[in-house]
DNA sequence: CAACCCATACTGCACAACGCAGTATCGTGT
DNA sequence: ACACGATACTGCGTTGTGCAGTATGGGTTG
């Protein structure tokens, strides 16, 4: 039976420490969600699976009336991750609402599209502000595998320059849209510019 | 019954003119490939239900035994995606697996990462040759619908960032874990200024 | 000390979306 | 005459989402 990327994610978290169904949703969230997100719904299934294709072990506990589920890595999880990072990578997916917003915007007002820029650009700064507090609790020695510290920067680094980019774009958009006013035919030669400069291509 | 935005991004490219299913299929996979990813089974799964809504007309007709599926926007479509316009959208979604296997580096090896932050620069660099040729083609007037040229820059800006930003990302990282060589504890300072830059969060 | 609320710990269900394989016809070039 | 790629779909199994529903545990507050 072949694994998703999503239970590869969890071989991950369980290469870490054992946790509950729980916690390893609650981890997840916490420091996957912007490079690799995924609902807690479907991880709860996904680990069930692991236990069963023998790659974790999971054993039942119960506090009072209340089970809970805590998984733990098999060397054959350990195993079956290893190789997983040994293959190519999906190329990354982005879906942005907004970007196709944008993309349709003449079929809705100016305003329209103002107000979605500034959600964006709003959405992009809670998101920085989100990695900002995780990076602070890293520097303070209050995040939990402090070790990893070197590893996780790679990923981090990318998903905050993502967001900073989000947030200067909806800023370079709002500026241009907000320019649209008459149609004029000015601003024909910004335009241009920009089209010039992605069509130069690679370097 | 609920539109997702799929059904709005269909829309969207039905107010622009009318399409077979295939046609359709193609142009979301040429222009909306980059912003907002559909797999072109759904397309057509999708499109029968603007149908069945009275958002759009279908019509059948022949190359000789072969069938062909005609669709055009109504106006009841045109209201619909203008209404949708009005609406916040969702926060974007990035996925990528390159960041996933980066924030598990540890548990495979050294050469594992290299070889997928290489995989990942070239899918980056493809991806910019893509929008690079499309980009030549509006310049060069060879595109379709010359007049959203304006509109359309926005999306394209933003993608092709996003992809040069990968780009820079991976030839950052392959630098930085290159650099990883001995656990001497060197490289630590480096590591804890890009935490910091992180931690400082929006400005 | 009861009432309340939040955290913990799930499950069921309907639906969205993907990926792959399969089917068939049309048009063009060799 | 045949091959091959473009056109034009459909079926099916699986992945993944979102929401609602169902409990219990533990801590705070009136």
């Amino acid at each position: 039976m072949q694994l998703s990327s999503t239970s590869y994610a969890l071989l991950g978290l369980l290469s870490l420490r054992s946790w509950t169904t729980y916690e390893l949703t609650q981890q997840a969230q916490r420091s996957l969600r912007y490079l690799y997100p995924r609902a807690e719904r479907h991880l709860y299934t996904e680990a069930k699976r692991l236990a069963t294709e023998g790659l974790a072990r999971s054993e039942v506990t119960f506090t009072g009336k209340r089970r809970s589920t805590t998984y733990a890595i098999t060397p054959a999880g350990r195993k079956a991750l290893k190789r997983w990072l040994h293959t190519q990578p999906a190329p990354p997916v982005l879906e942005a609402e907004v970007l196709l917003r944008s993309f349709f915007a003449e079929f809705g007002d100016k305003q329209d599209l103002l107000a979605a820029l500034e959600v964006a650009r709003t959405q992009a700064r809670d998101a920085q502000q989100d990695l900002a507090v995780l990076a602070q609790a890293r520097l303070d020695g209050d995040a939990p595998f402090p070790e990893r510290t070197a590893v996780i920067v790679l990923s981090m680094r990318f998903v905050t320059d993502f967001h900073r980019l989000l947030e200067e774009w909806a800023e370079w958009a709002t500026e241009t849209v907000t320019a649209w006013e008459g149609s004029d035919g000015s601003g024909w030669e910004g335009i241009r510019a920009v089209m010039a400069d992605i069509a130069e291509g690679p370097s």
